[in-house]
DNA sequence: TTACCTGCAAAGAGTTTGCAGGTAG
DNA sequence: CTACCTGCAAACTCTTTGCAGGTAA
């Protein structure tokens, strides 16, 4: 309960409403200590567990939008149609166990350095991505 | 024409048979120098265009999936919901145009070495896939 | 009070599946 | 002839959108 003021200070820092709904989303990503990785369907089915109220599918997919753009949450490139959402924005690669759809962080020592040796005219590299895919090794 | 029957005798290398559907797809895909960066609703596009009869959708995603088993076609790890293939199925990274929504290849020399220093126990490494992020730099 | 937010339901995009009819071998 | 393949439509998954009613400031 304490930590709600944290919670209600970031939202309206960023010029959203602090209201149940996004209160209770914040809480479960960013009340913690180790990095989160989620899809909107797992953490749907955990506030759907956890709360009293059920909160809307939109307002779930509308919140972790607004998070994004406001650069609290990080989008990750997997193949497939779903959607990974981090909550550590820093840059970083990551380990995707295909055994389990788990997704684990690399911290940048884990991965040398990367140096992309090809331009291209007119255009700028806006991020460099590293997908280790791993799987049980039996 | 004269080309057909290499994909004849790929397909039924492959164990699969070698229909006109299959045919008009490896032409699609295969018979070029470069590599082709596609996704299905792309091809079944040009596919409507380019052939006298109309190759059903579920057909496509049949043979692609197919293709992909038997090791001719490598899928790639883009955000969003829809599922990039590469005819080019070396080990190999690449520049993602977020502009065109555009793959480009890099070379494996484009890229210094990766080392992954990280590793989890009863797990080994599939892949290592680098994807750089470019927009226009101005 | 007013601008913003939520929840529902419908719609949209991409993909998969079931099955009847067609075709290669 | 038989196993495999195609095409259609329906179904499914994930995501977005429109809009009526609700809530923060």
């Amino acid at each position: 309960m304490s930590n709600n003021n944290i919670f209600v200070e970031k939202l309206r820092f960023s010029g959203l409403r602090p209201t149940k709904q996004r209160i209770a989303i914040c809480k479960l990503l960013f009340d913690r200590i180790d990095t989160f990785h989620f899809t909107v369907n797992e953490i749907n089915k955990i506030l759907k567990n956890n709360s009293a109220e059920k909160i809307s599918l939109a307002t779930i997919y509308n919140t972790i939008h607004a998070f994004k753009k406001k650069g609290y949450l990080k989008e990750i490139s997997i193949s497939g149609y779903k959607s990974y959402f981090d909550t550590n924005v820093s840059n970083h690669h990551h380990f995707f166990n295909e055994s389990t759809n788990e997704l684990i962080d690399l911290k940048d020592d884990d991965v040398g350095n990367i140096k992309i040796k090809k331009t291209i005219p007119g255009m700028k590299i806006k991020s460099v991505e590293v997908l280790v895919k791993i799987v049980d090794s039996n």
